[in-house]
DNA sequence: TCTGATTATGAAAACGATTTCATGAATTCG
DNA sequence: CGAATTCATGAAATCGTTTTCATAATCAGA
């Protein structure tokens, strides 16, 4: 494996020169760049990145948080991410926490040992404290959730409003009697806001709730089979529910129409997110804008690690949008 | 940033002896120890991985390439490739090619410059060949794909296999009239062994197909629905369909749902991976044990980089399932 | 008690780049 | 023409570890 001292002596040169050529640093003969490209190339030299990073620094590398990768919300924003990094030089380090609050805690090492310059949280488990001693060793981006506390730039989505806009639309489509089915991390801030939400405009629209139709830790195709196991052996049934992502409302969709029910005449489903799962189910949906979320982290993020300072607290706040289909 | 230096002074020690209790050699007296940890702990002191990196000439990291980690069989691929190198003490860096050769090429670098220690496949775009070289900067581990040429290990599904079964159940129902619908990368060999199987399926059936119910490129949901647009306007319709995945089988499902065809009266339709999907849609399929390649890829990889030495060609091969649902 | 191993420690040499500092040559300016 | 810049280069310091080598102290065996 060639060395940069390898190459400066093949050009007859200082390592510092061919130092300056590889980094395009003014002050370099035309000829003597010459002299160095052509020795790089017949020795096949490329800069060994590890030296180059104890040296600078720097890693080039972010580390993104998710719960797992199979959930299509979170590799939908992975794969965004990760496209926005390669073109502005970065890698990504794929952490997945799996809703397990020390496995999200041990990823932190990461940055402590300065392996990754810095850190995107699509999800907390932890409270923020957690993270915040783990400021000084470098920049932390939120996106998708939010915490109030945390002193740092995020990017996400207003979930009262999106579960609000949502449960609106039960409502407009003439539903009083509504179910509600979503995951609920107690820590996370999404879960309390779709709630918050949901209640708003029930309540807004003078509409009673009952206990019976709260339905938790619902994130899979199969909580949604549960789901509707349950929903379907209550005396007094919902006419329609609202859940926290289409996986859910695809379940409850496809157990209810196993069960012989009519979707939505004897149950309304909505979901969230718009998959392309929600297309293919014919699930009105909220769908929400994850490609700008995704870009617009990491490009914080790679602004917050070039500017070497940490960012201060930042909103970025964007819009839902609702996707009618035949489900409500 | 407290360094080892800062802790030898503080425990009173040299350097020499803190890297010793940090990396558990013997010959440290307990009393010692007990100085150095404290030292550590006072100091927050955890070392620099960029420096340890330059030192041992390892990284602890390794590449995955995927073409799009929002493809959920690949997706799934990295999810348990993730929590098996993260057992080992690895991580994992994300590289999407697009299916795109050059982008493929681009992430090579990342082993010349010794910013991973090795590198698992999961798609290839290139001929073999362009890999060949990176061979002396690190172990590289094919998963999924296979390549004849390739002499490195390959966790792999002999796919003619899986098409065989797929296509043979669909001849055992009493289909004759067979369409065939996948995507078609001219340098997988899993695209090639696929047709092969099917081809072979028919032969042995004394089956005969006709040109026009081939269709190709075919990846998404969407392609699932431009697929059954082509195969309904034809005046020979096939009976029943092959496909590549099931998005593609879901896709041609919902559109024929869609039409008013029965299914699988009006058309039969078989998957392949049995992701959740497939349950939700009542899809026939071909299942993968993609969780055993995928512990087994980065096991034979953590190995390759354990040993320093290049494993030579060794193949894996693992045996499908036929899950029988609704659609056949 | 002497010899040879074993235990315990530290000084200094890697690892392979980038950056600072020094220096001489070439150029510009008054 | 001399002084002040600007340009071009290299020697050496630096980033923070781990590893090699040297050495002293302790221990076991004859």
């Amino acid at each position: 494996m060639a060395t940069i001292q390898d190459v400066a002596k093949k050009a007859g040169l200082s390592r510092t020169t061919v130092s300056r050529v590889i980094n395009e640093h003014p002050y370099v003969t035309e000829e003597k760049k010459r002299l160095v490209t052509q020795a790089m190339q017949e020795l096949n030299y490329v800069p060994n990145s590890s030296a180059r990073r104890l040296r600078r620094q720097q890693t080039e590398t972010i580390a993104v948080y998710v719960p797992r990768i199979t959930n299509p919300f979170f590799s939908h924003l992975v794969e965004v991410m990760e496209k926005e990094a390669a073109k502005k030089g970065y890698q990504l380090i794929l952490c997945q926490t799996r809703y397990k609050k020390e496995q999200e805690r041990n990823f932190l090492e990461l940055l402590k040992t300065k392996q990754v310059d810095g850190l995107i949280l699509t999800s907390i488990e932890n409270d923020w404290s957690e993270f915040e001693p783990y400021l000084s060793f470098g920049p932390i981006v939120v996106c998708n959730e939010y915490s109030d506390s945390a002193q740092v730039p995020s990017v996400y989505l207003n979930q009262i409003e999106g579960s609000y806009l949502g449960t609106k639309h039960l409502i407009d489509q003439g539903y009083t009697k509504i179910g509600y089915c979503t995951g609920n991390h107690k820590s996370s801030r999404v879960s309390k806001d779709r709630k918050i939400g949901f209640l708003q405009a029930l309540d807004d629209a003078g509409i009673m709730m009952k206990e019976e139709w709260f339905f938790y830790n619902a994130y899979s195709v199969q909580d949604g089979f549960a789901a509707f196991k349950k929903l379907s052996e209550l005396d007094d049934k919902p006419q329609a529910v609202f859940t926290g992502s289409d996986e859910v409302a695809a379940g409850i969709a496809k157990a209810a129409f196993d069960a012989g029910w009519r979707v939505p005449d004897d149950l309304a489903i909505i979901g969230f997110d718009n998959q392309p799962l929600a297309a293919l189910m014919d699930l009105t949906t909220v769908e929400q804008p994850i490609d700008t979320i995704a870009k617009q982290a990491m490009n914080l993020m790679v602004e917050a690690i070039q500017a070497k300072k940490p960012l201060s607290r930042k909103e970025v706040i964007l819009p839902f949008q609702l996707i009618q289909r035949s489900s409500t």
